[in-house]
DNA sequence: TGACGTCAAGATCCG
DNA sequence: CGGATCTTGACGTCA
């Protein structure tokens, strides 16, 4: 059982993908952010491998327009030798890498340009993992696209582009229900004759689950079936509502215990969980932390980034962790404990007061100026008057982290939430 | 024609 | 001038 995260690593500094408008696209524009975004993925997977993280989901902004004739840099060619060696990196961390197209690659349109557009799309992606050495297991993940009035015949017409792709592309596609239109019953037939992987998403599923009344379970049991040898684990993404958005918006991170319960519906099956959640790969470590257990030195790591959120809610609590951590217990209880422990505490309501000391805490460690010192100030007196929000201090003292690059600062979760 | 999702780039405003 | 804040972009489908 693998648990992972997509594209970005929260308070892991150096990572950001760079994107271009197609204004700015030019050589020199082109070849900057291409070397900059590869040199970030490096920094993503050197991470996720430090952590032991299983499972990474590459952004398909690695390469602005990556698939467009925008793009007419052999980036494959250019930056060959630093992609290889990302992917010997991942594979020493044993992490398995992947992607996943927007919203807007769509190949079973009746209009032949965006079917052209999204098999050159796909080929974009199947490239990247390629140029990273990736074995078929890596995987591309695709919806099945839009109804068009008739989705038998929108389906068929799936199945025929599918047929058609080139092999690097079928390789490693699979395909996942989604919260609109085409439900894992209607994936799993599409899948069946396409002789292609299908992914279960649990909350795609919440909402558009079809009228066949099977469990999570027997889906996911029936997506197995799908997977061959060569595909790899089975995978599936996990996602949880964010209860104060639309019916399908991920939320802001895992909450655990909803999360372990469903885990327990695992037992016994062999399954790769890709987490989709705001807080990226915090949610992952909670939940691998929580599951699989962890070393006393990464909840004391993990702690250390969590501490000013929890110092500015209640100080009296950072002896209740730290009492915690220096208890006994096995790995997997400790876990559970420390993160039960700390959604308890974040969930509790920001004090000013508090805020206001730990703001100062931490823009002391960014402050290099006079002039820094005085705009802080001013932003945190600002802050004590509630004349602006919590965020907008908070945005302030990031700013001048990333400009000092304050590493100690920038690591901690402090700007996540 | 705008919502949907995403989030940095780009533009503009502010001190 | 630099930082903060607002707007745009880039894609396809559907109401």
């Amino acid at each position: 059982m693998g648990i992972g995260y997509a594209c970005l690593a929260a308070g892991v500094p150096q990572t950001e993908m760079k994107s271009l408008t197609l204004a700015s696209v030019s050589e020199k524009t082109l070849m900057d952010t291409c070397r900059t975004n590869i040199a970030h993925l490096k920094n993503l997977i050197t991470y996720t491998k430090g952590q032991g993280i299983e499972l990474f989901r590459i952004s398909s902004d690695l390469i602005p327009f990556g698939s467009s004739v925008a793009n007419t840099l052999p980036w494959w060619e250019v930056f060959a030798s630093e992609l290889a060696s990302i992917g010997v990196l991942a594979q020493e961390g044993g992490i398995r890498l992947s992607m996943h197209p927007g919203q807007y690659t769509v190949i079973n349109s009746p209009n032949k340009s965006v079917v052209d557009n999204a098999i050159a799309d796909l080929l974009y992606h199947a490239r990247v993992l390629a140029s990273l050495g990736c074995t078929p297991d890596a995987k591309i993940i695709l919806h099945i696209g839009g109804g068009y009035g008739d989705k038998e015949a929108a389906s068929r017409r799936f199945i025929t582009v599918y047929r058609s792709l080139p092999h690097e592309v079928r390789q490693r596609l699979v395909i996942e229900n989604d919260d609109k239109l085409y439900t894992i019953g209607e994936v799993l037939a599409i899948a069946e004759k396409a002789g292609c992987p299908a992914v279960f998403d649990n909350l795609h599923h919440a909402i558009n689950p079809g009228r066949e009344a099977l469990t999570e379970r027997e889906w996911m049991l029936q997506c197995a079936s799908t997977w061959k040898p060569g595909d790899g684990r089975q995978k599936i993404h996990y996602s949880q509502q964010d209860p104060t958005k639309r019916a399908g918006s991920h939320s802001p991170s895992i909450a655990l215990d909803e999360f372990l319960l469903f885990y327990e519906g695992l037992s016994g099956l062999s399954i790769d969980i890709m987490l989709e959640v705001k807080d990226k790969n915090i949610s992952a470590l909670k939940c691998m932390h929580a599951t699989s257990g962890a070393t006393r030195e990464q909840l004391e790591a993990q702690w250390q980034r969590y501490r000013p959120l929890v110092h500015e809610r209640d100080p009296a609590m950072v002896w209740e962790i730290k009492e915690l951590l220096q208890g006994g217990g096995d790995g997997q209880s400790l876990g559970v404990a420390f993160y039960r422990l700390l959604e308890r505490i974040l969930a509790m309501e920001v004090s000013r007061p508090q805020a206001v000391i730990t703001a100062e805490t931490v823009a002391k460690q960014c402050i290099r100026t006079p002039t820094e010192g005085r705009r802080i100030d001013k932003r945190i007196a600002a802050y004590k008057r509630a004349e602006i929000p919590l965020d907008k201090l908070k945005q302030s003292i990031l700013t001048l982290a990333n400009n000092h690059a304050v590493d100690e600062v920038l690591t901690s979760y402090y700007f996540m939430m």
